[in-house]
DNA sequence: GTCTTTCTACCTATCATATGATAGATAGTC
DNA sequence: GACTATCTATCATATGATAGGTAGAAAGAC
C-alpha cells in the first residue's frame, strides 16, 4: 500500500470516528509517517480529499449492494445491514457519509450533492425489495442504521446495529 | 436574553449544524458582540460550555418527554417524533446529543457518559408504552430518528423525519 | 548503452490565519 | 470595597496551504 492510499486510510478512519473537522493534515502525517506538505502533494485540499473518500467509498457500498443474492425483504434488510454492523463492529465507526452528513453545514459545497446521492444510493438499492416498494419504508430502514450507528457509540453498544437490524424485521411480522 | 444565555443559544445552534470542531469561541463572540475573552468569563473551557449545554438540553427534553398524555404506542412515538421534527423543520438541525454522539472520539472524556444517559433518557421513557414493552423497539425508534436527521439533511427534505415516525407506526400494523 | 530530460514523491521552510486560553485593566452595580 | 461583566492585549499552538529544493526512477534522444 502507498502513501496515497495509506492517507486515503487514515482520512476516512479520523471522519467516521472524529468527523471532518476531527482532524488535520499535519495528523494524517503523522499517521502516514511523511510531512503534512507531502500530504497536499497528493490531496491539495483538504475538499479534493474528501471527494476522494466519497466517491470510493460510495463506488465500495454500491459494488456491495449488487452483490446481494437473498429473495426476501428481511434479507435485503440483513444484507444492508451488515454493511453497517460491520462499521461498528470492527472500528467502531459510523458510516463515512452519515457522519459528514450530521455536519453537512459545516462542509464544503461540492460535498453536499454527493451526500444526497449516496443515501440515495442505499435507498433506491433497497426501495424493490421493500414489502410493496414502499419508499419511506426502504428509507426508513437507512435511517434506522443510520442512527444505531449513532446509539451504538453513545452507549458503547456496538450489538445494538444488529439488533435494531432485527428489530425492523420482527417489527413487520407482530400485529400489534 | 443576556449574553450567557445568548452564547448557550448561539452555541447549541453551531454544535446541532457543524458539530464541536465547528465553530470558536471567536464565532460566539461574534454573534453575541462581544470579544471572545468575554465568553471564556462565562465559560472557562468549550468543555465547560458544552456541558451545560448537554445538561439544559437533557433537562428540557425530560420535561418535554413527562409533559406526554398519550396511550397508544403510536401516540407515545409521535410525541417523541414531535422533538426531532421541530429540530429540523425549524432551524435544519440535528439532535444536540445526536451530533456529539458520531463525533465521540474527538470529545473530551466527561462527555461521553453525558451522551449514552440522554440516549437512554429517551429509550427509558419509550419503553413502557412499546408493544410488550420491547427494549430493543425503543430503541429501533431513537435510532429510526436519529438517522432520520442526517437523512433530511443530507437530502434537503425536512418532511422525512414525520415520514419516517409514520413508517414505524404503519410497519406494526401491516403484517407482510 | 549512455546521456539528458522529465516526472514522481518526497523534503525543508515558511505564511497567514485560526484557535483555546490567560493576564490584567476598567466601568458600573451591590 | 467587593462583585460582575466586559474590555485590550497577548500567547502558544494548530491549521490549511504554498514555494522552492532534491533524490531517484522513468522515458526519450542519440
Amino acid at each position: 500500500m502507498n502513501n496515497k492510499e495509506k492517507i486515503l486510510g487514515f482520512a476516512e478512519e479520523y471522519i467516521r470516528t472524529k468527523g471532518y473537522h476531527g482532524f488535520s493534515f499535519r495528523d494524517l502525517a503523522m499517521r502516514t509517517e511523511i510531512k503534512s506538505a507531502s500530504v497536499h502533494y497528493h490531496f491539495p485540499t483538504k475538499e479534493d480529499l474528501v471527494v476522494a473518500l466519497i466517491d470510493t467509498y460510495s463506488k465500495r457500498t454500491s459494488l456491495f449492494l449488487e452483490s446481494y443474492n437473498g429473495e426476501t425483504e428481511a434479507d435485503a434488510v440483513r444484507h444492508l445491514a451488515k454493511i453497517f454492523d460491520l462499521s461498528i463492529t470492527e472500528g467502531g465507526q459510523m458510516c463515512l457519509c452519515g457522519m459528514l452528513a450530521s455536519e453537512i453545514d459545516g462542509l464544503p459545497e461540492v460535498l453536499k450533492p454527493k451526500l444526497a446521492a449516496f443515501m440515495d444510493l442505499m435507498i433506491d438499492w433497497l426501495q424493490p425489495h421493500m414489502a410493496n416498494q414502499q419508499h419511506s419504508r426502504a428509507e426508513a430502514v437507512v435511517a434506522t442504521l443510520e442512527g444505531a450507528l449513532i446509539l451504538a457509540r453513545a452507549k458503547g453498544d456496538p450489538a445494538l446495529v444488529k439488533r435494531m437490524a432485527n428489530a425492523f424485521i420482527d417489527a413487520a411480522n407482530i400485529s400489534t
